[in-house]
This record gives structure tokens, C-alpha cells and sequence, in this order.
DNA sequence: TTGTAAGCGTTATCAA
DNA sequence: TTGATAACGCTTACAA
């Protein structure tokens, strides 16, 4: 049927071993041999068997993405991200969209890894920041990288992107526009994420001498209806601030812990003809395609999703890279940054 | 390290090859052996080797993913659904994002199947279309399915979602509302999708007795920024159409082949100041989360994606199953359907 | 630097 | 209905 390793041997005059040695780049291979095993490799299109691979060295080529968020642009980016690595290695990726809610989600994530006997897995915030699966992973022996935005792991299993530097910028664009009344719509608090960009932003406010009283700062869930929510909240239309809505009371500026909340806002904004950026100005984080193609355009922060991803594959590799064979180099990172589009303007 | 099927045959005194019938639920097993090995495999927790199962059977037990779509939703959708079937069979999903552009990408399709051997690949549109690929993956010797809007391919190989008939739905919410002056912007007509929504809208408009005239009627590419330049021209703002973009010139009601280009031409109409849906209907296909997250939130067309790809994954299993094992049943296939929103009202 | 032989954990062949 | 034995295509001791 196919060629194998047999064949590439015979063919080029050598045993199997040093066939397997070419293969595997060792570098205790002649240069002269290894050019000639390489001419028959070449030749007869001889690529070897992943399966036979696997079951011999306990290596599956495998690399595993598990992930509890929703944001498919995210993951669609991450993927593409990874796969341009991947694949250039000869690994594949396989998916693994998770419940981190659920109880026994961490032997769910096992039995994937164990599964598949998968060589490494990425991990995406925000589950990337449970500590539990971490450890988990950690003992069942297989290596991982998560992503993140605090650096809450070895160097060697994690990529970070500063979101709380990128959210001082934030804050330094409103502050130049003139807004020092600021509505603020966290993440969940128990994320550290949410924690960072909320922390990051509202420091660098202080350090600009503008201060949030409590009641502009509240906790959202992340989603467009929290936002809509929140939204109401902040804009003085619920209940419990009943005939506060006079545009003297309402902060001149919101920003949301995502763009799905800010999405939320524009919404509320709009439904309650407040002119976005002329009376409010909104702002998000992710560059979620709804950022630019809603009306009106969204300012908010875009992650390098896609260099964190290569990022983490290159150090999953290099850990499962046996000792002799050349390691790959690491791409420099790029970091998160302010995107300026119509919905901020002047206070 | 982890219990093999020699310790379970040790175990329950029988032989390896027994063991292995009662894995592949060989039907030539005695009633009396299988129960006495299936206890042993539940005490000891076995579970067989997918390399080694592999090696020995040539099956994987991965199922890939080919897609060109740059619709991140929609491929979001397609992998929860798959997996929702794949996992639960023992199956894995490996992704794999081409570009069908690119002159090798047959080629580097073929490279990821017996790469990894992959079991069965879905292929999802436009590049499901592609007759050239699908013949190549049945030369292959590949199981596959292809997620399209036509029925372009034996049964077995195809799962169809009717979008001629969801746009006659759209056809007829327009002509209820009153509007028979109506734009149209196709999707590329090389992709027999565009075609089936395009001429599914016009033929029930005809059978409305309203019939567009040619210069209603444009070719987009299915992004937003074609969206934009199609909704320029409708809406004649171009040079070409100069000084007549008089309301009375205008279509009181746009439709597009996808939400992308129907987001273009809510942006032009903002930038125009014409109002949407009062002096302006627009409609849309896919029900992007961009639909129900914009303003004013979008009509639109929701296929039965996640479904869609579970039929598939099913279709995909049985096929490589062994004869002897049972065949899994099939879910009904929901159709697309119309989803009204904002940006549709009465001319 | 290169080769020999023994696995890796299954399934498949063929006979009993 | 069952079982010995040989693949499957590769890597890894261990030699040479």
C-alpha cells in the first residue's frame, strides 16, 4: 500500500534505525547518509506512520485545545493561530469545548487528553485559570500551556498578554477626551482577567486624579444581556434609581470588561436615544467582529490572539520534543492594544 | 503502566483474540465468555489503545474538519454539534482550515487525511461544493459528508439544509410588508449556495408578481466590505449612478445573501442617514450573532448548523463501522427558518 | 556513526 | 466458538 520505513531503508542501502534517525533529525547520523536517506525520502513521498509512531514512543502527534468560552471568534482565531504551527511540525489539533461548571469536568478533560494520549494541550481563558485542572494536567503527566493574563504558572506553561497595561491606555483615551465621570463594567470578579483589567484601568485613572465612586463600577457576567443589564444600571433606569435619568447624572463614558457587553450598552444607549459618542462614549475589549461592524463602531482593546496561540504551541512542542532533536525558535509576542473607533469621543 | 487487553485476557483466562471480539462486539462471542470478559475489563478499567487499535485495523478514530468558510460562528457551530456526537462514540475532531484558493490545497487536504488517518472528514461550505475535492477524498478512500445547500452528492455523502425554501420565506415576510421595489445582493454565483437563496427569493417574489429588474440585482462577495460597495450602488451613491439617490429611486427593501454584506449595507444606510426600517428594510442570511447584536438588530435566515453536523458525524460513523457493530439512528433534520427582527417593517 | 532485535497494543489469518 | 501466531510501522535498548 504505502511506503514505509522498510521501503526508505532498503532503498537507500541503510537499516531502519538510521532511517529513524533521519526522521527524528538526530544528529548522530553521517552528513552523507543522512542527505542520501533524505534524496529517498524525498523520492518515494515517504511520510511516517503517526499510529505506528505513537504506539512505539507513546507519542500521539496530538495537540489539544480545551476551552469553556464562548466567544467563537476567539477560539477561531486561536485555532488558526495554532494550526499555522502545528501543522508546519506535523502535529494536528483537536478540540475540546468543555463545561468547567460542570462537576466532573476535570476527568472529563483527562479521560480527552488521556483518550487520545494527546502530547500537550492549550488551555483557554477563562477555564486557562482554573488551578485545579492545571494541577490535573500536571500529574497525568501530559504537558500544557495555558493562556492567560496574569502570570499564574511557570514560565514554560503559560503565554500572557499585559491586559492590564493594555487597559491603562484605556483609560489615558478617555482622560484625554475629557470624561472623569466613568461608568465601569467589570467581568466576573472571580476571574482574574476581569480583576486585571478592571484593576488596571481604574489605577491608572487615579494616577490622572480621576476617581470612581463605588456606584460606577459594577460586576457584569460577560454576556450581551449582563451588559443591557448593567447597562440600565449605570444609566439610571431601573428601579432603584427611578428619576435619576437627567443626562447631569449619568457618567459621560462606559467602559465594558467585553465587547459583548459593550455591545449591550450601545443597545440601552440607543433604546433610550442616548447619542453614542456625542453623549456617551462606550468602549470594549477583544475586537470581537461585532466591534467593528456595529453602528456605531466600537473602541476596544485587541489581543494578539493569534501570535499567543503559535506561542503556546512552539512551547508544547519543544517540551515534547525528544532531547536531541533541534528545538524551535519562539516568535517575539506582540503585546494587547487600544483600538479607536467612532463610539468615543470628547466628553 | 496501564492495563492492556493481555491483562484482561490473563485475567479472565481467555485469549487475546477473545478479548478483542468482545472489544469489537463480534457477535461470535459465547454469551457465558463475553459476560465473563466484560467484567474483567469493568474491574480493571480497561480501555483499548487507539494507536495500537489503529495500527493493527488502519482506523483512527479522528474524524476531520475541512473548511474554507471564514465564518468563525458558523464553524464554532459546527464543532459543538460534531462533537456532541463524535465524543460521545469515542471520536475525536481534528480541525483543518484550507484555502481553497490556494492551487495544492487538494493536495494539502489529501496530506491532513493520511496524515492522520482520519476515519471521515466533513467538509463544510462553499468549499463542500468543490467537485475536484470530494472526488479526490473518494479516490482517497476516505469516508466523507459534505454540509450543502444542494443536493450535489449521493446520500450517504451529504447532508442538505433547504435554503431555496427558507429565502421564499423571506421573499414572502418582504411582500407582506408591503415592499416590491427590492434589491437584491447575490453571494458570488460560482457557489451554488448564492445561487439557491437568490434564485429561492426571486422566483417566489415572481410568483408574487413581483419581478426585479436587473439593475436590482448584484453580485457581492459575502464580506462586509462588498456589502458596503453593493449597498453603495442600490442605493445609487456611486459616480455612475450620480444625482439619482432620490427616495423615490431607491428600493424601500434590501436583502442579502449573507448577515456580513446585510451589516455593509446598515453601515451605508447610518452614513446616509437613511433610516432603517422606516425608510429602509434589510434582511440578511446565517443569523450571525452580529444579527441580533446590531442596531437595528437583523431579519435574517437561521440554519440548523449544529444539527447539521451531528446528522453528519453519524452519517460519517456509520459508514466506517464494521459491518458487525450496530449502526446508530439518525436525528430528524430541522429546516432553516426566518428570523424577524428589527431592520424589516411595513414599506 | 550505524545496525540488530525486541517490543509497543491491537487486529487478522488460519487452524482447531 | 475459540486460540496461537503473525502482522501493523515505528522506536528504543543494546551492540558493534
Amino acid at each position: 500500500m504505502s511506503v514505509t520505513i522498510n521501503d526508505v531503508a532498503r532503498l537507500s542501502g541503510v537499516s531502519k534505525r538510521t532511517v529513524s534517525r533521519v526522521i527524528n533529525r538526530s544528529p548522530a547520523v553521517g552528513e552523507a547518509t543522512r542527505e542520501k536517506v533524505l534524496k529517498v525520502i524525498e523520492e518515494v513521498n515517504f511520510s511516517p506512520d503517526k499510529q505506528a509512531r505513537g504506539l512505539a514512543s507513546s507519542r500521539s502527534y496530538l495537540l489539544g485545545l480545551i476551552y469553556d468560552n464562548p466567544d467563537a471568534l476567539y477560539i477561531d482565531e486561536v485555532q488558526r493561530g495554532a494550526l499555522s504551527v502545528c501543522s508546519a511540525l506535523g502535529y494536528e489539533l483537536v478540540v475540546h469545548p468543555c463545561h468547567s461548571k460542570s462537576p466532573d469536568f476535570i476527568e472529563d478533560c483527562l479521560s480527552f487528553i488521556a483518550r487520545s494520549k494527546l502530547d500537550g494541550v492549550i488551555i483557554l481563558p477563562p477555564v486557562s485559570e482554573n488551578k485545579a485542572l492545571a494541577a490535573a494536567i500536571r500529574e497525568a503527566n501530559c504537558a500544557y500551556v495555558r493562556l492567560a493574563s496574569v502570570d499564574l504558572d511557570d514560565h514554560d506553561n503559560i503565554v500572557v498578554s499585559d491586559e492590564r497595561e493594555a487597559m491603562k491606555a484605556m483609560a489615558d483615551h478617555l482622560v484625554e477626551l475629557g470624561h472623569t465621570d466613568i461608568g465601569f463594567i467589570s467581568g466576573p470578579r472571580r476571574y482574574r482577567s476581569s480583576m486585571e483589567r478592571m484593576e488596571g484601568f481604574l489605577a491608572e485613572l487615579e494616577s490622572c486624579n480621576v476617581t470612581l465612586p463605588p456606584e460606577r463600577i459594577i460586576e457584569g457576567k460577560n454576556s450581551y444581556e449582563s451588559g443591557i443589564t448593567c447597562a440600565h444600571q449605570l444609566l439610571g433606569t431601573t428601579d432603584s434609581a427611578n428619576a435619576n435619568n437627567s443626562a447631569s447624572k449619568r457618567p459621560t463614558a462606559i467602559v465594558a470588561n467585553n465587547d459583548e457587553m459593550a455591545a449591550g450598552v450601545l443597545r440601552v444607549a440607543s433604546d433610550l436615544a442616548i447619542k453614542v459618542p456625542e453623549e456617551l462614549s462606550v468602549a470594549g475589549f477583544d475586537d470581537n467582529i461585532l466591534a467593528s461592524r456595529i453602528i456605531p463602531s466600537l473602541t476596544t482593546i485587541k489581543r494578539p490572539v493569534s501570535n499567543m496561540a503559535r506561542l503556546a504551541v512552539q512551547k508544547l512542542i519543544n517540551k515534547s520534543q525528544s532531547a536531541d532533536s533541534e528545538k524551535i525558535t519562539l516568535d517575539e509576542l506582540v503585546k494587547p492594544h487600544l483600538v479607536k473607533r467612532e463610539s468615543t469621543d470628547k466628553k
